[in-house]
DNA sequence: GAGCCGTGGGG
DNA sequence: TCCCCAAGGCT
């Protein structure tokens, strides 16, 4: 085994972390749900969904079984949404199979599952030899090697991906995956990292030279737009609200929320409702990766039989707390609750 | 291949 | 407040 594999695994022996809740017990169906939660997610945040998604959908074929909303009402909150329309899709394509596949290029083929989540499946749940290349592993090799420029791009790429594969020991693979993993998260940090704890700090580059702390390099960064968007809550005599389930594609796909529209005129028009008077009622602004969105929310008053047939529920509120929602109008919901 | 896709936390 | 980005994948 070479030294940075044996280094890595009698660090984890000591200090690897043993008690996530997929680890028991590890098997690929709950090693699949837990990677793709955790795709650019934190363990932190995964940890109480995890536990949601597979009490209520314990093996593959009861989620094949489910209905799509309710995967989604499970998932609401944890963002990327399409991961939850991928499992459930990748669920029903196994589902007379009654398991995942174990063969790489077959998981590969599934939706959901690129070529680091595949290896982290078949590495952790069977101990198959596969390299995986998350953010933990693209910081703590780019470090190791000093590996200049932009850690995304399509070189840097290529690079770690092979010495992701060169460092990979022959034997122990599934604590091996764990342990890169667990070294990225808890001392080859972002900021501030525990240089002092670390068991491969002898042979890191960035560390010999002291210049851990320029590594990896900045990505370079685009301007985040500001969007703006009208919603309209619209609320009828028994206090119950009207959601629209949002299509597949797009921001917030597959979920239920207040009806919108570039203006609240567009929306009151094509949904035949009086268009309000004056400003928006709330102003929030929500933040995404890639733009920030002010929404602008005007509150109205209707009878519910004058709005039907443009593709509306109407939801008591605690009704609606159960349905998939986007985070911003859970929070809102919940307030007036 | 560059843009899209959520949310939360740290500094 | 603002920036960064986290167990990435899809188009």
């Amino acid at each position: 085994m070479n030294s940075f594999a044996a280094r890595l695994l009698a660090w984890f022996d000591l200090y690897g972390r043993r008690d996530l809740p997929w680890q028991h017990p590890r098997t690929l169906y709950r090693v699949w749900i837990s990677e793709v939660m955790l795709q650019q997610t934190q363990v932190r945040t995964v940890v109480p969904y995890f536990e949601r998604f597979v009490a209520r959908f314990p093996d593959l074929a009861a989620l094949a079984d489910a209905s799509i909303d309710e995967v989604l009402a499970l998932w609401s909150g944890l963002g990327y949404y399409s991961r939850a329309r991928n499992l459930h899709r990748a669920a029903q394509l196994c589902r007379q199979r009654g398991e995942l596949p174990d063969r790489f290029e077959h998981l590969l083929a599934l939706p959901g599952i690129g070529r680091s989540t595949a290896g982290a499946i078949l590495s952790q749940s069977l101990g198959r030899r596969h390299a995986i290349l998350d953010g933990n592993v693209r910081r703590v090799l780019t470090r190791f090697h000093c590996l200049d420029g932009d850690p995304r791009s399509s070189e840097n790429d290529t690079r770690l991906w092979s010495l992701a594969e060169e460092l990979m020991p022959n034997e122990r693979l599934a604590d091996y995956t764990q342990a890169i993993m667990d070294l990225g998260a808890t001392v080859c940090t972002r900021t501030a990292p525990a240089c002092g704890g670390c068991p491969v700090r002898d042979d890191c580059k960035a560390y010999q030279r002291g210049l851990v702390s320029k590594y990896p390099m900045p990505r370079a960064r685009r301007e985040r737009p500001l969007r703006t968007r009208a919603f309209l809550w619209m609320s009828d005599a028994q206090q119950r609200v009207a959601l629209a389930k949002r299509p597949a594609v797009g921001i917030w796909g597959g979920l239920f929320a207040f009806p919108d529209g570039d203006s609240i005129a567009d929306v009151c028009h094509a949904l035949r409702v009086e268009i309000p008077d004056g400003d928006a009622d709330v102003t929030m602004r929500h933040e995404f990766t890639h733009f920030s969105l002010d929404m602008q929310v005007w509150c109205v008053r209707v009878e519910c039989n004058a709005v039907e047939d443009h593709g509306l529920s109407w939801f008591t509120l605690e009704d609606a707390l159960s349905l998939g929602l986007p985070q911003p109008v859970r929070r809102m919901i919940e307030d007036r609750l």
